[in-house]
DNA sequence: ATGGCTTACAAAGTAAGA
């Protein structure tokens, strides 16, 4: 069956319910797994998401910032928070979809931390938190490997942009935050802890420019086009064969009061 | 000219994003 996934980090999602109701009434994802809701859980806005036809929703939120979200047409189970590097913060969410003829398909939500301005973990333990955070997620999918045929999508914001065509100019961002090569290398360990394959790329060359996230700050975003891409869509080797189409929907970051990321949606035939 | 903006918050400036 064809299962359609989507990704967003939506930048509170409360302040922005009306864009969610939008793209999903748009893009009629089956699965949306959402990133900063910044919305505590009492607060969360499921009468909305119901109505729009998304009954199975699991949140994981706390006051302020983080926050990650799953809302499903598909029913779902076993949902999982867990709480990497004992920070008692909301950055995991995952889920199995119960899908026909088949064991299910578990869905992971990650907010990997952004790590602060510095590239140091000397000096700034954001950068080093972020670090420990990929680390954590490395040897967390090592355990997982014994599951040889476990069939799971990872998704989310990582906050990393491993490759060259993953930001507007490589060199100019090598030692900024989200691009540096000790991240890359952290995140390139997480990958192969469970071989996981970057489904965007599969859809667009490695030589292409693929961007998820521009900055609230350029005058005009669109025209500068600095962007980077943060946010991703892996899937474990058992589901390599069944991504059938991917996409940025960059006209979302053009919505009016828009989130600073943009939503990416995979479709797979399970 | 990547940080110029944007968000949440028991609210004026602070923390956080990246």
């Amino acid at each position: 069956m064809p299962l359609k996934l989507a990704t967003w980090n939506i930048n509170s999602v409360r302040l922005r319910i009306n864009l969610v109701e939008r793209f999903l009434e748009e893009y009629q994802p089956d699965v949306l797994c959402l990133q900063e809701t910044k919305c505590p859980n009492d607060a969360f806005p499921s009468k909305a998401f119901r109505k729009a036809g998304y009954e199975h929703i699991a949140f994981h939120g706390q006051k302020g910032y983080h926050g990650v979200a799953t809302v499903s047409r598909i029913p779902f189970s076993d949902e999982e928070r867990r709480d990497f590097c004992e920070k008692g913060d909301t950055r995991h969410l995952a889920v199995t979809l119960d899908i026909d003829g088949a064991e299910g398909v578990r869905v992971h939500n990650f907010y990997v931390p952004a790590g602060g301005d510095e590239p140091d973990r000397e000096v700034n333990e954001k950068f080093a938190h972020k670090l420990d955070f990929l680390t954590e997620m490395e040897s967390w999918y090592k355990s997982h490997k014994a599951k040889k045929n476990a069939r799971m999508i990872l998704v989310g914001d990582l906050n990393v942009a491993p490759l060259e065509h993953d930001v507007w100019s490589h060199k100019q961002l090598l030692k900024v935050v989200s691009h540096t090569p000790i991240e890359v290398e952290h995140l390139a360990r997480v990958m192969k802890a469970h071989d996981w394959v970057d489904v965007m790329r599969r859809f667009v060359p490695d030589e292409e420019k693929l961007y998820t996230w521009w900055s609230y700050r350029a005058k005009d975003w669109a025209k500068a086009d600095k962007g980077r891409r943060l946010d991703h869509i892996w899937v474990t080797p058992a589901l390599a064969d069944t991504p059938t189409a991917m996409e940025v929907i960059r006209d979302a970051r053009g919505w009016e009061r828009s989130s600073d990321h943009a939503p990416v949606l995979a479709t797979f035939d399970i």
